[in-house]
DNA sequence: CAAAAAAACGTTCAAAAAAACCATTTTTTG
DNA sequence: CAAAAAATGGTTTTTTTGAACGTTTTTTTG
């Protein structure tokens, strides 16, 4: 952890302008030390002290909501699965947001925040959960947290008026919404017209959406497998319904190697990382073969 | 959206003059923050709540981060719910969210806003798609976005440091999400701690919960019953679990008269109004019985 | 190690907010 | 109904704030 940080740094913290905190530390209202060049620097314990004798609130402006994470900078991915995990299981939704906006804000792609952090995050959990060391419940409010993270990363990522549009969601039993969820908001993150249509949907919700929205795309995510032979007929019913040039990427943790095998598919994707790799190829060729004015 | 205003921006956004929202900041009518300076900062969250219990009229929404159709229009419940249903069919969800803005800062209850309204809404909804008048993919996006705007709803009703805790959810089978949200948020508006475990969820969840949290209610919201006899056996061993204290309350739309019978539960409510009638008369009790310093 | 880029410095200045005060309107009360 | 009380809105002076800008220090990069 920095143990000192810069005006502009607490003047972000605390929702003031660079010139009043300066202004304050040669004031004396906040202990600042100075480099032999003559650079502020504040410690964080003063930060603080300061905080707490003036009557300013530490209104996070976009992040930090605890001092940890104050003048933070860069996070390891081992660093930041460990305090999200923390955050998540103890219940601490702000310090959750804060870190996730941080990691969003510090200029990391949506695809590695997803695979390489909150992926990491859930799978723990789930491991945890699984073994016996998590109460139920725990799990479910750590993905009602996360849920809500993400409506705020999705609010972000608003959809422009983008020419294209994808839909998706999970069928029939499979309840997990997080995984579909990841992938409206990466989506829209890259300027699609994201919309997730849920969980737990027959085929002919899907065909139905498909008809009303004609897609660009769709995908599906598989979670939960109840019966490993519906599955397949409903995804290949799903296929048959789309037009070739609509491509289905299928994505999800219960694939298995025979499930993949017999479905019929334009892509199978691990992770979010690979559904961006396959749309920006797919967004050069579309706009390759296709007249389209608004590139020109 | 801006995280806090200035008197003189909430004076233009309500149409009063700032001398006036500077004595009400400095009468505690509005909960203000200062700068080390002593500026006033007056956090959005709390200039809407303020403007909900003063009813005054919000003229300039757009001041305070709102949308700007905000504060336009009384509604009567039929208007309310006819543009609604009519916002969340058709995923228009930045109307639905300013709607139900709208309604509860003109000072509606929670309760009345639930019950009256949205209880409406879903029930119409649920009626057309079992018609088959409505796509199920209609029917899911619709509850996608509810949860949503409930999100925001329960952000401005967050959790003060209360006394009371309360937990609930929905046991297995049953993946009903907004009732029980609907509940949490009623409760923290009323000034809980109020925590939802989540849907889904076995007994043994609850009683882990319980054992964690030592909530002072617990609440149990039934939307769909898989198995009669294990919802039956699930709640009284609930029941059993719980210290007579503690009430434990059950509601939902798929609670039959032949399941209330035979169900042991403090009350049944079947609405949130009922249950905000029931904390009030609780709370009186408990602070009556109970030698209670804050309260002296 | 030196050049380039980034961040922070100090200063100035106009806009905005506070505080104090007074006039006017609205509400309460006898 | 009229006087008193309370609430509101406007004005003036003083204080605080935030942005701009050229200069200097620190960090990054080749």
């Amino acid at each position: 952890m920095k143990r000192s940080i810069s005006p502009k740094e607490l003047a972000q913290a605390i929702g003031a302008s660079e010139s009043s905190v300066k202004r304050w530390c040669d004031s004396g209202m906040i202990v600042a030390s100075y480099t032999p060049g003559g650079h502020r620097k504040i410690d964080v314990h003063e930060a603080l002290q300061f905080l707490r004798d003036s009557r300013h609130e530490l209104q996070l402006p976009e992040q930090l909501g605890l001092p940890v994470t104050v003048g933070r900078k860069t996070w390891t991915d081992g660093e930041a699965v460990e305090s999200l995990l923390d955050a998540f299981v103890n219940q601490q939704e702000d310090s959750a947001t804060a870190l996730v906006m941080d990691l969003y804000l510090s200029g990391r792609s949506l695809s590695s925040l997803f695979d390489d952090i909150l992926g990491v995050v859930f799978a723990t959990i789930g491991n945890e959960w699984q073994c016996g060391n998590l109460d139920i419940h725990k799990e479910r409010q750590a993905c009602q947290m996360c849920r809500r993270v993400m409506d705020r990363l999705r609010q972000l990522a608003k959809a422009k008026n983008s020419r294209f549009t994808a839909i998706g969601g999970t069928l029939v039993e499979d309840h997990y919404e997080l995984p579909t969820l990841m992938i409206e908001v990466a989506l829209r993150d890259q300027g699609w017209n994201a919309m997730s249509l849920g969980t737990n949907l027959p085929v002919a919700a899907f065909c139905q959406a498909i008809d009303e929205h004609c897609p660009d795309l769709v995908w599906l995510s598989v979670s939960h497998v109840a019966d490993p032979n519906q599955l397949i007929q409903s995804v290949n019913e799903l296929w048959d319904q789309l037009d070739r040039k609509v491509p289905l990427i299928v994505g999800g943790r219960a694939l298995t190697e025979e499930l993949r095998r017999d479905i019929r598919c334009t892509v199978h994707c691990d992770n979010i990382g690979q559904l961006e790799d396959f749309l920006q190829s797919y967004q050069r060729n579309r706009s390759g073969s296709e007249t389209n004015p608004s590139l020109n």
